[in-house]
DNA sequence: GAGTATATGAAACGACTGTTTCAATAACGG
DNA sequence: CCGTTATTGAAACAGTCGTTTCATATACTC
């Protein structure tokens, strides 16, 4: 009485499938029929597993920021070590070459989400969440018992650092920049 | 023998009016057929002033950096400022809310320019440019003569601030951030 | 094999894209 | 008015887009 069985596993294959290839081709010209020919299928059995596209996009982020998480916190979470060093870790983690494309996704989902912020729910999380583990790491890191300012510069730095190398590729003046930032945090507060 | 003669300042009155509607609407989904409705005037104009679509484009971001470059050196560079004040003055200046739309252009050009780099000849400059007079302001700013660290850390902390501004919206905590940053430069590197 | 539920291909739909073609209009000098 | 040059409208072109429709194939139980 019950007909052919269904393959859950298809689905979560296509979406590990599909995220190699955004994080390849960018998220920007997404389309069905290429991403589907790249992947061995056809649009319309992506369609039949997500429903459209934009919930395919969403399953898509999603695997990607969880890949990120995931590697981030295996990767280097110095427990003792002092301020500079995790700074150093994550910058080399961070500015590695063969994490170049999770950088070009993450701007490029920033971008749209300040042009369709509808499209994101989780509002901030959609982007921060990548960077909310990091956040972690420097929690010990405050003035005061409600200082918010020091993670939030920190981050800003790391940032701000992605973004000038993602665009000038100039790997040796921003670690500079960064070791000069160590130096800074590691001088008392006057 | 001669003709009519040819409006040179109609390219030059749709470009401006084209980089409002840019600045408004985006960059990513930008049509010709809409925007040609907006401006009223036809695709075929637009065309016909421009060539394509792409060199349209070139045409309002360099307006748009022209607009904002200029607003910028009027704006405020304080002379004999300390750093505190020069950096709050920029934050200042870039966090309002009036210029919301050029930093979300500004996101957009640079997720288009890592998804395509050979849209952007002038590699760095697209983007970079729109920073570049910010960077003289902090030129004194070095430890050495050679020093390119300190600049590159000071843009980063204002590129990443605003990035977190743009993506959550908090002003207080990243206006925070930035004292906190003020306040670490003012300290002797131990 | 019958019945049944899932999976999949082929094609079409309607809407949109940048760009081109062709013809018409408008402003000027002689 | 005529010739000439600039400007413009309407429509078509060739392509892509996400999505839907319809039919078919596949795998399973009984």
């Amino acid at each position: 009485m019950v007909g052919r069985r269904s393959d859950p596993e298809r689905r979560e294959r296509v979406v590990r499938q599909a995220t190699d290839y955004v994080l390849a081709q960018g998220l920007a010209g997404l389309s069905l029929r290429p991403l589907a020919q790249a992947l061995g299928t056809s649009p319309r059995m992506l369609l039949y597993d997500f429903g459209s596209k934009q919930e395919l996009v969403t399953a898509v982020l999603a695997e990607a920021r969880r890949r990120g998480s995931e590697r981030l916190m295996q990767g280097l979470p110095p427990a003792g070590a002092t301020v500079q060093e995790r700074l150093r870790d994550i910058w080399t983690w961070l500015s590695a070459r063969e994490r170049a494309p999770y950088a070009r996704l993450f701007f490029e989902v920033h971008a749209d989400l300040l042009a369709h912020p509808e499209r994101y729910p989780d509002q901030a999380g959609a982007v921060t969440d990548w960077f909310g583990p990091l956040r972690a790491v420097f929690a010990d890191l405050t003035t005061g018992n409600d200082d918010t300012a020091t993670p939030t510069l920190i981050m800003a730095v790391l940032r701000g650092l992605l973004f000038d190398l993602t665009t000038t590729g100039e790997r040796e003046r921003t670690t500079l920049a960064l070791e000069r930032f160590a130096a800074l945090l590691r001088a008392p507060t006057p």
